[in-house]
DNA sequence: CATGAATGAGAATTCATTCAT
DNA sequence: AATGAATGAATTCTCATTCAT
């Protein structure tokens, strides 16, 4: 039951676009990410990219999700590990800061699909998918904070919002290394994060 | 040297056009704010918008800039006031909070602009103007950090990076209390804020 | 409350836009005539169709009804005047062979509106406009022939049937006469079809 | 000298595609019918059609040659037969209404190409094909009026225009009877038409 | 100064046609 | 011969910007 040849070359094309596209969005910007522009970086023509996709907003739906779907894999595993929070945790901001620099060209988009854009139909398309992708996350990383509140590893604290700070924190950090040059290494900032996440800053 | 009746006009325009720019952006969206509709929002022909701006992306610029002038200078009061640091931290994520939740419709458009977008030309001046202005906001609270730390306040971090932790995990919880329909006291959220961040949250 | 220069110029436009489509349309084909075309033709830009018309598919709905509504003027003064049924039908086709003459490039466009066209959208949009007008014509002249009936000036036969014939009849004159470089004098054939519908073609 | 297997084969094809342009052109319309619908209709790729017809043009042409060569054949076998005109004109008719009562789908083509439509190409084509055939049609019809006018059947009147006069009143009744859910028996109408055509309608 | 009609570059999308398999 | 993925020309429509009044 291997894939045929024409399955291959299917996921082959939608890869390839999906790629461009995020190559384009990173170096233009959502906005001015044109499927003119996409289709030259994908090397196909403009029509071909209508073969995979319906339009340009199912073509950006449909790329973000496969992408931060590789990156929800990822904190998940980390996430549902055995082991102390901290650990956890350390994993988990591991994962996300090693994605990150692997797909940095993913992070623009990732990023502009935080607010609700455009047309009437986008935004109703962007509540049907990016938003509650994100509501999701910080729902399941409370969940966990949770259970780590409940074992007594973390004191009592609303979960949610502590999820959001967790998450914000580690992505303003990404954010940070991918406009630097010569970043710290990875376990630095993951070091700093934790740390300050469980420790606070306050001197003793 | 009382202003001019002609600068009040002036001042006047300039000042109804940014808020309609924000209150449109904040409804549709950065992409699909029209001048047309900014300018039927401030009551004023499409063309007169170019008698005080020259174009579009000067006009997102400057909203931008005065807009975010005030919340800077709110924080800075804060940051600037005497007493602990703790005391200083909260105030200034109290003034964030307040501000934010005074000009909700703001939100958009600041968040928006954290990501470079559009043509190069509007890059270019997004690096000018909003990329700097981060920059600047992340470098002051930095400093302040440090001498918090000098201070033994807080304990020996990386400061700049403490202040983008700091900064995100603020801006996290404005827009989480921007989407809910009874969001908690705001003092809750300040608390909850300042007591993460000085003494974390693992148990003790 | 004379017309406001605004409104006269306004007026002219849309006038000049729908004679623009009506010989673009009648020179290509509805189908083959392109808004860019019905622009230069106009003497504006593309654009500008757009201040007047939503669409293009409104343009050609506005354009239609605006003409047809000349012609039915005609036709319906032709219809109540006074006098025997024979002179008022002959009045009519009159009217008709002089209002294609006159305006011989919107036949085209007439005759392709006859017949449902393209996207689901048209479909529904022909439906409430040139069906129903159509319609409409066939009835009022149907009830023409009825009363003439009920006079006793025409022998009984199915008024709608009789109206379809009257209109097609006149119609499929009008067509040969705009294909023929010479045609013969509008009377002769006025008079060939009231004499044929009246009389028949069969010899005594 | 029977038919290769091949033969039959290309015949098949052609006739299947034909076939089913006819009906998508009904469902849709002549502009939104698409090679893509036509070749799914037939059940055969897109790429096949073109083995077959050299382009869409084509395909439309000979499609309508086709089916108007059958209802010719028909037409013609009814104006020659023998007997009196009155007789010969009811089974013209007769021919008629039953073609397009067995061929209700060809109709909308029929119709649309009776007006040329497209680009110049297909002008061309048109004014090569269609137009021509309906010319054969009403001279073929007027020779036959013009020997009825001989023979004293009918009165003297412009034996080209009777023709046009004749075949666009029974198109007309089709055009009605298609419409309708539960037209009246085909006989009646044949009636109608005839007796108006020879007798005229005014009352004696 | 203010206006808003006019402009036209530019974007998304469709679809007839080709051609490698 | 048959296929259908790929192509790109062509079309509609939008909207920032200009400029005559």
């Amino acid at each position: 039951m291997a894939k045929s040849k024409e399955d291959v070359v299917q996921e082959f094309r939608v890869q390839s676009i999906q790629e461009a596209a995020i190559r384009v969005i990173a170096r233009k910007g959502m906005a001015s990410a044109t499927m003119q522009e996409i289709a030259e970086e994908a090397g196909v023509a403009k029509g071909t990219i209508y073969l995979y996709f319906r339009d340009r907003d199912e073509l950006v739906e449909k790329t973000f999700e496969t992408a931060i779907g590789e990156l929800h894999k990822r904190i998940d595993a980390a996430l549902e590990s055995d082991g102390p929070f901290a650990q956890r945790l350390r994993a988990v901001i591991t994962a996300k800061l090693a994605f990150f620099n692997e797909n940095r060209e993913f992070f623009r988009l990732y990023h502009t699909l935080r607010m609700p854009e455009g047309s009437a139909t986008q935004q109703r398309r962007q509540k049907r998918t990016c938003q509650p992708q994100y509501r999701a996350r910080v729902d399941r990383l409370a969940a966990h904070l949770k259970s780590a509140m409940d074992a007594g590893e973390v004191r009592p604290l609303d979960p949610k919002r502590l999820a959001l700070c967790l998450i914000e924190t580690s992505t303003a950090i990404v954010l940070e290394r991918l406009s630097e040059d010569a970043p710290p290494p990875e376990s630095d900032d993951v070091e700093l994060i934790v740390s300050t996440l469980l420790s606070g800053i306050a001197a003793k």
